[in-house]
RNA sequence: UGGGGGCUCGUCCAACGGCAGGACAGCAGACUCUGGAUCUGUUGAUAGGGGUUCGAAUCCUCUGCCCCCAGCCA
């Protein structure tokens, strides 16, 4: 077994690390236990990534496994997509692909051998009289009136249980443990209910009493002889139980380890909350760009290198902790700056025309597609006498600092020529610039200066004749606060949404290289941010959207000029 | 007021009795045919008290603050 665990250290790493020193275990396997009720996301990820990483780092394995035990919540539409969603992230469970559904009859031959060493008794409290018989944070319980049934007779009841001779909710299979413990979860939990209504995703049918997630989750693991089972900090509480289970079957003894689940500023991460967005349309679906799952950051544009990149940066800790996005967000520009092509695309366009310019005239110049990396070689970008720029690159009065365009200004343009501005025009309905026209210098082909003469700014444009239109989705954070998990009294995470998390942006000229991109594709739009193509895209309208911007220090000196 | 966890730069993570370090963010500068990238510099933290020790973020102790647990959810 290679141990490459000593790169990067956690821990859970440390923990492995003695477990195997020690001889606790020869060997590592973890698991990723989904629950099939919802789509993954980014939260998810982090759990993905320690489980399978952890295990790699041993030269062990990850199995997947469903955690179907509840039919009332699952479904078989959330198992192929969070499959694929694990796929994409870059992990591969090989054929260790299972479900707890996969073992309920060994789990039920473990609750009769629990029953038979007088450790499970079958109650016929109803769940009001359970809650009450349970007491209080600081109260102990009561011992439930059924709790010193025969073997005999729990044996009976449960079988019947198991045959659908009782209705929903008119008994339970209990562990016999403590009532008076100071630990909830050990006041004989429960350990199977009865759910007659929807068939099981898998197992139809067939059963009618399920395991709850105490009485399943531990006894998988052991099964699949997972060494290491890694959860979320909130079940730290239920660790004694995990093992007080696997103790008393004599089972193999897997070791749950608990850490911190992520949360992300300006992010909700809650599943329930995330569902509501999408059914009450405060988004377009689970994939919305905007959404932290792992659809929606893929449709977005992130891709899986740069969020396996932030998971890494974001560490493991048992400390509950808020990650800036922002960490984010620098994970992925650093990834798709050495690997999105570059292009030129004007979001918000205005013409310019170069008066000295021949008409009719057409020049392909040549265009580094990434200056990172030589490899993505070179195109051709059409040039004539009529362009379109980004209108916020003129100014009729430029402040200091500024050093685009504006009257009597040199610039240069990208990979063109070096222009001068004229005059320009101003629509007097609606007092915006309609129309810059400039100079060229015919020297400065592909924008060098011969004489060496220094031109400060460099602008991105497009031919007009030959730009293609697009829309342009731009996405902002979804919500205003960096915490909207905490609102203030009275208001909801709902108060919170930014009106402009979404701004679509129409009669946008980008670059014809562009006609034989495909959904999915990543570009960089210079000086402007990274973008990915969107599925929306038809024939006669490219779609795009904003994965994040670049990082913008000139909006930041006009912050401050405020 | 029971039980279980957690407190290190603004944020996240290291330091495992021996110079508190990195990343992101911030600030300043260099460079630049992307105000991108890159490079350089820089601000900035051990929750508080007591103790052990030559030496404490680390061990002991007291205090404070934060989080989780009373589903027939996971």
């Amino acid at each position: 077994m290679t141990d490459q665990s000593q790169e990067s250290s956690n821990f859970i790493l440390d923990a492995v690390r003695e477990d195997l020193e020690s001889g606790r275990f020869n060997y590592v396997r973890t698991r990723f236990p989904p629950e099939p009720n919802g789509y993954l996301h980014i939260g998810h990820a982090k759990a993905i990534c320690i489980d399978f990483e952890t295990a790699q780092a041993f030269g062990g394995t990850t199995n997947l496994r469903f955690d179907d035990t509840n039919p009332v919540k699952e479904d078989v539409e959330y198992v192929e997509a969070i499959k694929e969603d694990i796929r994409w992230l870059g992990f591969d469970w090989g054929d260790r692909e299972f479900y707890a559904s996969d073992y309920f009859e060994q789990l039920y031959e473990f609750a009769v051998q629990l029953i038979k060493k007088g450790k499970a008794y079958v109650c016929h409290l109803s769940p009001e009289e359970i809650r009450e018989y349970r007491g209080t944070l600081t109260e102990p319980g009561r011992e439930s009136p059924y709790r010193n049934r025969t073997v005999e007779e729990n044996l009976e009841l449960f079988e019947r249980m198991r045959n659908g001779e009782f209705s929903e909710g008119a008994c339970v299979l209990r562990a016999k443990i403590d009532m008076a413990s100071g630990n909830i979860n050990l006041r004989d939990p429960v350990m199977y209910r009865i759910i007659h209504t929807p068939p099981h995703h898998r197992t139809g049918n067939k059963w009618c009493i399920y395991p709850m997630y105490d009485f399943a989750h531990g006894q998988c693991d052991s099964i699949e002889g997972i060494t290491h089972s890694l959860c979320d900090l909130a079940y730290e509480d239920h660790r004694p139980l995990y093992e007080w289970f696997i103790r008393e079957l004599g089972i193999f003894p897997s070791r749950q380890i608990e850490f911190a689940r992520l949360n992300l500023t300006y992010t909700i991460l809650s599943k329930r909350f995330l569902k509501q967005l999408v059914e009450e349309g405060h988004v377009r679906g689970w994939d919305d760009p905007r959404m932290p799952t792992l659809r929606g950051m893929r449709r977005r544009g992130y891709t899986p290198e740069a969020i396996r990149k932030f998971i890494s940066m974001v560490g493991v800790s048992k400390k509950e902790s808020v990650v800036d996005v922002a960490l984010l967000e620098s994970a992925v520009r650093d990834d798709l700056n050495l690997r999105a092509p570059r292009v030129m695309a004007v979001i918000d366009p205005v013409k310019l025309i170069i008066t000295n310019y021949p008409e009719g005239q057409v020049e392909e110049l040549e265009a580094i597609n990434n200056p990172e990396d030589p490899s993505a070689g070179t195109r051709k970008v059409p040039f004539s006498r009529e362009l379109y720029i980004e209108r916020d690159d003129f100014r009729e009065e430029p402040p200091p600092k500024y050093y685009r365009l504006a009257p009597g200004r040199e610039v240069r343009l990208r990979w063109g020529y070096i222009i001068k501005c004229t005059d320009y025009v101003k629509d007097p309905q609606i007092g915006q610039v309609s129309e810059i026209h400039c100079t060229y210098d015919p020297e400065t082909r592909g924008g060098y200066a011969p004489d060496g003469r220094k031109v400060q700014g460099t602008i991105h444009w497009v031919s007009a004749a030959h730009a293609l239109d697009a829309e342009v989705r731009w996405y902002d954070r979804l919500f205003t606060v960096p915490n909207p998990n905490q609102p203030e009294e009275g208001k909801t995470f709902l108060d919170y949404l930014n009106p402009d998390s979404l701004k679509i942006i129409r009669g946008c000229k980008v670059e014809k290289s562009l006609a034989q991109a495909k959904p999915g594709d990543r570009f960089q739009f210079e000086r402007k941010g990274f973008f990915c193509m969107d599925p929306d895209t038809t024939d006669s309208l490219l779609v795009f959207n904003l994965t994040v911007t670049l990082r913008d220090t000139w909006a930041k000196i006009e912050q401050k000029m405020k």
